[in-house]
DNA sequence: CTGCATCCTGGGCGATACTG
DNA sequence: CAGTATCGCCCAGGATGCAG
C-alpha cells in the first residue's frame, strides 16, 4: 500500500514533528536563540564580514565577559555554526568565522532584528 | 540649526539605542520569546483564532504545568499581549484572547515558525 | 592576546498540595 | 475548572585567577 512520506503520520504540512512538541523545529530555533550571547555574536561576525577576532568581539559587545564569549563560540564551532581559525603563534591570532551553515541560521535571525528594530515602538512596551 | 530626529546620535538607521546593546529592540524581542513557553502559548491562541480557555491550553501544550502557563499567562497580560475573560461563575470559565498587541508579535513569531519548519533539516544539526 | 578551571549566586521552572 | 502558595532543584552565567 502507499502511504504518506512522512512516516504515516498525519502532521500539518512540513512537520516531521508534533508542532507543539518541546523538540519541534521552531522551537529549536528558539532555544538556540534564547542562549544570551549567541545572536549578538552571530550578528557580530555577520557585521564583521562574517569573521572576527575574539578582543574584538569583546570590544564590541559590551557585557559580554570573556568566559561567556569562549563558551559560546565554542558551542556554536560544535554546532558547526562557526569555524576556528588560528592564523600565528606568537601571539596567538585568531580569527572565527561563520560556517555556511551559520551564515543560513543568519538569515532569519537578521529578519527578527529587522522586526525588531521596525517595531521598536512596540517593544518598549513589553520590556 | 536642523538636527535629525533621532536625538541627535549617530545610529545606524532605524536604531534608537545601540545595535549591541543589552537593551536594544531585536534583544527586547529574543528575551521576550526566551521565556519557556511564551511563544507556545501565543502560537497556541494563535492558532485557536485569537483566544482559548485554560484548560484547552493544558492539554494542547503537553509539558505545560498550571503553574507555568498561568505564570506565563499573568506575564503576558501584563504586557498588554493577551487579555483575561471571565464568561460565568460558576463552574469559571475563562478565556484568554489575544490582544492587538499581541497580534502584532504573532507576525515575528509565525516568520520565525516558519522558517523554522521550513529548515528543519538545518536545525536537526543544531540540538 | 587567547583560553581554561573554579567558585558561587539568582531565579527559572517543575512537583505538589490547597482554596473556591 | 481556575487559581494560588510553597518547596527545592538545577544550571545559565558572572567574577576571578592561572597558563600558553
Amino acid at each position: 500500500m502507499t502511504h504518506s512520506p512522512d512516516s504515516g503520520s498525519s502532521l500539518p504540512a512540513g512537520y516531521r514533528t508534533a508542532p507543539f512538541a518541546e523538540d519541534c523545529a521552531p522551537r529549536k530555533l528558539l532555544r538556540l536563540f534564547s542562549a544570551k550571547w549567541v545572536t549578538m555574536i552571530l550578528h557580530a561576525l555577520h557585521l564583521s564580514g562574517g569573521g572576527s577576532r575574539p578582543g574584538q568581539l569583546l570590544r564590541n559587545l559590551p557585557g559580554l565577559s570573556k568566559k561567556m564569549m569562549t563558551q559560546t563560540l565554542r558551542d556554536l564551532e560544535a554546532k558547526g555554526l562557526v569555524s576556528r581559525h588560528v592564523m600565528a603563534e606568537a601571539p596567538p591570532v585568531v580569527e572565527y568565522r561563520l560556517t555556511a551553515l551559520g551564515q543560513c541560521l543568519i538569515e532569519p535571525l537578521e529578519q527578527l532584528y529587522g522586526w525588531g528594530v521596525e517595531h521598536a515602538h512596540i517593544l518598549d512596551r513589553i520590556d
